[in-house]
DNA sequence: TTGACAGTTGAACAGTTGTTCAACTATAAT
DNA sequence: ATTATAGTTGAACAACTGTTCAACTGTCAA
């Protein structure tokens, strides 16, 4: 007796994606997951900043900055510019912002 | 001696989003930061399908997929209808399609 | 009613994550 | 050279997350 649809199952399974995509999308997401990032990015959307006005604006240490600018940095989110004492971080890619947009519509519903 | 400027960060600060939205968008990309989710919201795209069909496809236990079923739906990502012994599955939102587009075409590149 | 199957639930566990802290490097000013 | 500031780093800690397991509910068939 098998109330499981073989057919249905065989029929997605080739649809799906393949580990490396599943992992790289569900990485991004994961990047995203987190208020602080978001906020970082979002600030970054404005102006260019460095890491202490970062830090002054979210009202946080800088080490707790920097170290999500460093996962942000790393996943190629954001660019880091150092000009004499400052280190100053701006967008990368403004792919972010559509991104984000699309999830404000989603949420914001 | 002050290296920050703090007219850049007073005229970010009024952009920035409130802590409700903040939290609203960092939860929504939460629940799309992994990829047993974002595969089951992949899979129902294609199809509606119960849970044991999903554990088959994604060669999981019924229990674990319920789970993440049960986030999803609280989510209001995904909606249950019970049909006899079965409960379906099926996406309650297509927005869910076009944040996912969106990411991968950012992963894509 | 009894048995079998579909799905849910909560506790427990291991693995991961974000912030703090202290130590460190690097740049600039005196 | 010395001192002060900007930022980075790694270890440590607590909080959170996803899967497993076992016990449970609900539905159908005999």
């Amino acid at each position: 007796m098998e109330h499981v649809d073989l057919d249905t199952v065989n029929k997605v399974k080739p649809k799906m994606p393949d580990t490396t995509l599943l992992y790289e999308l569900s990485d991004f997401f994961k990047l995203m997951g987190d208020s602080t990032r978001i906020q970082l990015l979002w600030a970054l959307e404005e102006n260019e900043m460095c890491v202490g006005e970062l830090a002054l604006l979210l009202n946080m240490t800088k080490s707790a900055v920097s170290h999500q600018l460093k996962a942000l940095r790393s996943a190629k989110l954001v660019k880091a510019q150092k000009r004499g004492k400052n280190v100053f971080y701006a967008l990368s890619d403004h792919h972010v912002r559509t991104v984000l947009e699309m999830a404000l519509e989603h949420v914001a519903e």
